[in-house]
DNA sequence: TTGTATGCGTTATCAA
DNA sequence: TTGATAACGCATACAA
């Protein structure tokens, strides 16, 4: 029996429809408000009528209508996670360790697409106005936000909200993510010891890691004294492509000798362009980037990059949602998750790559 | 005016009640009835009063309840997008096309976490039984899902599914998905031109996937007389890198000259190992995999791969499924869209990486 | 064109 | 411990 029985029949024939608390109680000769209780509060219940109850539940296949308990109780059972980009790896890692820590404490975390991008690159995203209103009607307990959202006002208002790997504004909203500042520390000091006196930085387009990132880079180069060179880029490949370009177009002179990038795609884009040059990576120019998505790891790649501790950014902000919806949350926090450099191949290490 | 107000102020007050369709007619002097008629059919009311609703209903801040509605049409106005495994950059990519050729179309897809997994690797789902219990009640127009689940039983029996990038069993439902026969065709026939005699081909570890994948490539190579070796893997970098470690055991004249993966990953996998035993690719041993994701087409990667044509896939699921929403899909139909392959270093060209 | 009554599946309140 | 009944917010059929 398929799924698609009714297409198959030739007439629709009746839909298969779905067994009510009616039924069950018809079933088990009971009132239907004892079949609710049997599922919500079954010691309430006498064991005989209980098992009546469960039998014919069974039987019928009866499980509570989700859309019926929510217009009585003005509350779904499950804790929203809103993914900005689903094309993002990061996003996805988090948005996934939120849900294990939820699962992990009885809840039900349902992850979601948030974004109403027809083309997914830009990661300033806007959220759905059809899934938030889905979303305002259905009443989560609680709702995470993964990646930094346009509009934060167009979220419901009456309901908890975690905002994790996402740049807000402090104090409107709990909040949890990676500390730029320190990781962007992390692969300054490691440059700088590793030789490198003249940096470049491969910016975001727009949205505040973009800001944030660059101003740490400044500040992070500047207390240091050191030169440095802004290449305008974005989150994508083809924008540290770009970026590269422009970068060659600079006497030799005056090029860096290592380039920060504001995320590992970017750094991607980037070492192609160098390399389509004729520069060698890390020989001509270092190049690290942030996030340590996957790709980062694969040998032929060896990237450098700023791991955000992506377990641990999605089970504080599990940690915070659940607070969240019981009522705990006393304030709206801004949780900073200490994040570690992982040093490979194309900051450090022979320019060639030599697998052996 | 954060999404938090409830948590910040001392007493939680109120819950600012969200407004209803009474409080809008009330606001604008007509009957509820009117109200909802001015939603769904703005053309049976009066100008004036349809003002004087609207503006009410601006006002108010009012959008009519997904739940209460959903509750009487038996029916809720959105199609599901089930993924079974977000870490696959095919299935998110195949499932953004589905919902971009549902807005086209002026439906609502939503693109939802369908796999239960705690761990995700098996690219052979189980569907998560909250969900689905979830979505039965909310009973979406139609559902897609994307990718292979583990049981096509457990999905609500009267509503339309269409399943696309899976295997399932012919008949049952419709399917989409792409040629796995061609493409392997196209690769063997690639690699016999460029070459090779003797062809290696790492599977899956279980699924339909795994096993008409592994069935094409046995045939494809029996039909031309070809040496075979079977390694087995699965659908991870893991499984490639310890398809390839065994691999290596073998005397140097039993080894395949090329070697094909059941994934991108798997193959990035057998790369990895294979380098680091100090062979070269594709100079010793020539890689390609199934999928084509982003990452074999990054220059330092340049992996061979049967791209499936993602968003061939999509739009054709998301206009099986329209219909099927329709009522129109009189029976299950099994399409099969035709890949492509993309050759690249891993399989011919020079056996070093020279980016110039 | 507009208003009224009823039902959707469940929970909550109250009696029994 | 159990059962009757009124909400919940909306759509639909019907009446005006």
């Amino acid at each position: 029996m398929g799924s698609m029985t009714a297409q198959h029949s030739g007439t629709p024939a009746r839909p298969p429809k779905r067994a009510t608390i009616i039924d069950v109680a018809a079933r088990a000769g009971v009132s239907k408000s004892l079949v609710s209780l049997a599922f919500k509060d079954p010691k309430r219940v006498s064991d005989e009528r209980l098992k009546r109850i469960r039998t014919a539940a069974s039987e019928l296949n009866y499980s509570p209508s989700f859309v019926a308990q929510s217009l009585t109780s003005q509350q779904s059972p499950f804790i929203g996670i809103l993914v900005l980009d689903f094309q993002n790896p990061l996003f996805i890692e988090v948005a996934d360790a939120v849900r294990r820590t939820l699962v992990e404490h009885g809840e039900f975390g349902l992850l979601l697409n948030g974004s109403s991008a027809a083309t997914v690159s830009e990661p300033y995203g806007t959220l759905d106005p059809q899934v938030l209103s889905m979303l305002h009607s259905l009443r989560p307990r609680a709702l995470v936000v993964v990646g930094t959202a346009a509009d934060q006002n167009a979220l419901p208002a009456d309901i908890p909200v975690v905002y994790v790997s996402a740049a807000i504004t402090r104090g409107v909203a709990t909040c949890i993510r990676a500390d730029d500042e320190a990781g962007m520390e992390l692969l300054v000091n490691h440059l700088v010891t590793t030789g490198h006196q003249r940096l470049g930085y491969i910016t975001g387009s727009s949205g505040a890691v973009t800001q944030e990132r660059q101003a740490a880079f400044e500040s992070s180069v500047s207390t240091r004294g050191l030169e440095s060179l802004l290449l305008p880029g974005d989150y994508t490949e083809e924008g540290g492509y770009r970026a590269g370009q422009n970068l060659l177009k600079l006497p030799k002179k005056q090029r860096p000798t290592a380039v920060i990038a504001v995320n590992d795609i970017a750094a991607l884009g980037f070492i192609r362009a160098a390399e389509e040059a004729g520069l060698t990576v890390p020989g001509d120019v270092a190049v690290a980037g942030f996030d340590n998505i996957f790709l980062a790891g694969i040998p032929r790649i060896g990237l450098t990059s700023v791991d955000p501790n992506k377990d641990e950014l999605g089970r504080r902000a599990a940690l915070a949602v659940l607070a969240g919806a019981e009522g705990k949350a006393d304030e709206a926090k801004y949780l900073l998750v200490e994040p570690t450099l992982v040093v490979r191949r194309s900051s450090t290490g022979s320019p060639k790559y030599d697998p052996s």
